[in-house]
DNA sequence: GGATAGTCACTAATATATTAGTAATCGTTT
DNA sequence: AAACGATTACTAATATATTAGTGACTATCC
């Protein structure tokens, strides 16, 4: 039998994300929460749906973690005017500070993988899987 | 910023398992479940925590998870007569059934994906996989 | 200009994930 | 033998994931 490829991928995600969680839960967002906050940063506001993604959150998911994430206060979110079906969503202040405060601690951690890993294990691992996604990318599904 | 490095793992393993998910559907078994199959059909009967490490699933959600497959059929749990606290789960007839039922249209999305990837990026996706699992798994978390 | 197909964010229901905590049991020490 | 610490599987509470389906709204077609 074949070595079980989605488990090993999940042991080596776990890995990694292993290293971050501590920092996400030390100031109370979750791994989901924060892939929202730092995409909001990278782009400004966005709606659910491009939102929902670049983070690989489902539209039922999501729904959850922008709730949650207005109550908290790291989000916004408004109608737009010229279609009430869709929304923009926004960071806050509040969440803005917090990924001031979280960032060299984030980039703190990606250093230290780095270093374990080593600068060409590094590399070849981000370019094998750029080519998995894109080599994978195709009549399936459409992520 | 640097590329996030968890969202990218997360992407390409949907990738992977997105192929694996209609399959597992259509026999009523979930992604998790599978693993829980597929692992004590090579190791024979286990005791939950054994199954937990090895697929990847906390206490928590194993419980939940062996619960359901219990109820369903899947599974059986026994106590061990010299040790009270502990368990051994062991598959049935029909988990049997269920995975020599599927076991060569597993084998063709294996088949699928290693075409698509070609079998050098696939070797080199393996070998970087390990890698990473390898390097990064000290000190920090047991996983 | 009204029927219609499509889009958008959402709810509902169930299965897992995560964190914290617990009852039962076991092994060992005193 | 009673006390102690460690282990095992579990429950509780909350956050997501997955699948299906829905109401509000838009755009388009006729």
């Amino acid at each position: 039998m074949r070595r079980n490829l989605p488990l090993l991928m999940l042991q080596a995600r776990e890995h990694v994300i292993g290293r971050f969680r501590p920092l996400l839960n030390a100031s109370g967002v979750t791994e989901q929460q924060w892939r929202v906050v730092r995409l909001l940063l990278e782009t400004g506001p966005l709606e659910p749906r491009h939102i929902g993604d670049a983070c690989h959150l489902s539209s039922p998911s999501l729904a959850g973690v922008l709730t949650r994430m207005e109550q908290t206060g790291w989000v916004r979110r408004r109608r737009l005017a010229h279609d009430q079906r869709r929304l923009l969503v926004s960071l806050t202040a509040q969440s803005r500070a917090l990924a001031v405060r979280l960032a060299p601690q984030i980039e703190a951690v990606y250093a230290e993988i780095e270093e374990r890993l080593g600068s060409e294990l590094t590399v070849r691992f981000y370019k094998a899987l750029d080519q998995v996604i894109e080599r994978l990318h195709g009549d399936h599904d459409a992520v």
